[in-house]
RNA sequence: GGAGAGGUGGCAGAGCGGUUGAAUGCACUGGUCUUGAAAACCAGCAAGGGUUAGUAGCCCUUCGUGGGUUCAAAUCCCACCCUCUCCGCCA
């Protein structure tokens, strides 16, 4: 959520702002959204004071053993214009609710703009891509002679966007998730946290997934529901939901393995094959709460933890800034790493690291105390996959495969896979 | 699933229809004392919103959440949520 004063003092710089994202921010409508809020609530505000006053005096007055009849017969028409008025207010103001909710993160001015992908801009590449002397399969092949990864019994189980893994394939995946808390903990100064993989609405408000993203979410029927996380940045963003942290405790860093779901509503059609975009999926997070004037430095070293990873694996890839058309929501500045997949000879999104300043903070209620003035203020939020495990397996299977069909287990991927360095059909 | 207890400020914990935004303690901040520190003592210390040039005043809201009773609710009534204890069951 934008700052409502920044809304209120800023209106236009806003709308030109979020114009960048091809947003269509109406500044006069919420200008005049705001002044009949200003005049409803002075008027409700006038009449719960006198009502409060009449309440004091008929107190005092009862106290002193004197008649109330006539104080009472004075104040009994307040009651029911307070009700009508603050009716009135209520509706108002959460017309403008739905509105400030609706309303994507301000931009960093790093942030290009542009439509789509293609305007995105790439800040480094990292390793080159191997040449192979025969043609490389993509992962579904790869997965297929090995035996391992199983499509067919996934979608008599579940449907479509669903992958069975088995044997050593299963056990690599897990090698990677294993990596990669091992390193976020040991080298990059992160928490590890285990968290609920469902989750109330009000968390998804927080991390600004609803209400506008509610077709993307899986839920269930009890009441109220329960969402299946789509990211663990739901709930461990929420960590601080409603608390003050001291700034002695900041920043705060967590690192978290979860499964996650998405419905993937909208992208029919898009990465049917393989396991690039499934319903569900592993992946590890990285969710950090900082103080505001941390978070752009925050960012670069998110990032570089995410980074690490891939250089750890020796998977080539690209880091780009996402542009204005192609940045999430919530987001004010975001990196996106891409691995390289020889199978379909392109870099693909394996990460994507993003500050969001104080957007979920405002939302959330999550704040910390400064030190110098005292006072709680809102913190910074940033999270990252680092990186996603489904298509980091994706990417060790393309990449390390060989012409008998066997695949080479990277050499940090040892120590997790009880001495086996190959993967053989 | 059964029985009971409880949800109040950063934390602990009183209050149980009107002067209580809320006693007290801890924590925190400032001061006195001290060579310095500790201790002791004194003082201050919730958040959100409105109005405003204002971090000044004034006003409104907030005692788990939502409804209700009342001129007036932290206090009474109803529903729901959550936590804790005991029993049962279970991974």
């Amino acid at each position: 959520m934008i700052d409502p004063k920044l809304l209120r003092t800023a209106a236009d710089e806003v709308a030109s702002n979020l114009a960048r994202r091809n947003f269509d921010f109406d500044a006069a409508g919420y200008k005049r959204l705001e002044e009949q809020r200003k005049s409803l609530q002075v008027d409700v505000e006038t009449l719960r004071s006198e009502r409060n006053a009449s309440a004091k005096n008929i107190g005092k007055a009862k106290a002193r053993g004197e008649d109330i009849t006539p104080l009472l017969a004075s104040v009994e028409s307040l009651g029911s214009k307070l009700e009508e008025a603050d009716k009135a207010l209520a509706a108002l103001q959460a017309e403008i609710r739905d509105v400030e909710l609706g309303l994507p993160n301000l931009l960093h001015d790093d942030v290009p703009v542009g439509n789509d992908e293609e305007a995105n801009k790439e800040v480094l590449r990292w390793g080159e891509p191997r040449k192979f002397d025969f043609e490389a399969l993509d992962h579904v092949d790869i997965g297929a002679g090995l035996g391992s990864l199983d499509f067919d019994a996934a979608a008599r189980i579940s449907g479509s966007r669903f992958a069975v893994m088995q044997g050593s394939l299963a056990r690599l995946q897990r090698a990677l998730i294993q990596l990669m808390l091992d390193t976020h903990t040991a080298e990059h100064g992160y928490k590890e946290v285990y968290v609920p993989y469902l989750v109330q609405s009000e968390a998804l408000f927080g991390t600004g997934q609803l209400p506008k993203f509610e077709n993307d979410q899986f839920k269930t029927t009890d009441d109220p529901p329960f969402y299946l996380i789509p990211t663990a940045e739901v709930p461990v963003t929420n960590l601080v939901r409603d608390s003050i942290t001291e700034a002695g405790e900041l920043p705060l860093k967590y690192v978290a393995h979860t499964p996650c779901f998405r419905s993937e509503a909208g992208s029919y059609g898009r990465d049917t094959r393989g396991m690039i975009r499934q319903h569900q999926f592993e992946k590890v997070e990285l969710v950090q709460m900082v103080e505001p004037g941390e978070s752009d430095a925050a960012l670069e070293a998110l990032t570089g933890h995410a980074e690490a990873i891939l250089q750890k694996l020796e998977l080539p890839y690209r880091k780009v800034i996402l542009c204005s058309g192609d940045i999430g929501f919530g987001s004010h500045k975001t990196y996106d790493l891409e691995v390289w997949l020889p199978g379909q000879k392109a870099y693909r999104e394996i990460s994507s690291c993003s500050n969001y300043g104080d957007f979920q903070a405002r939302r959330m209620q999550a704040r910390w105390r400064n030190p110098e003035t005292g006072k709680p203020e809102l913190l910074h939020t940033l999270n990252g996959s680092g990186v996603a495990a489904g298509r980091a397996l994706v990417a060790v299977l393309e990449n390390y495969q060989e012409k008998d069909g066997s695949v080479t287990v990277p050499d940090a991927l040892w120590p997790y896979m009880a001495g086996q360095k190959k993967l053989s059909p």
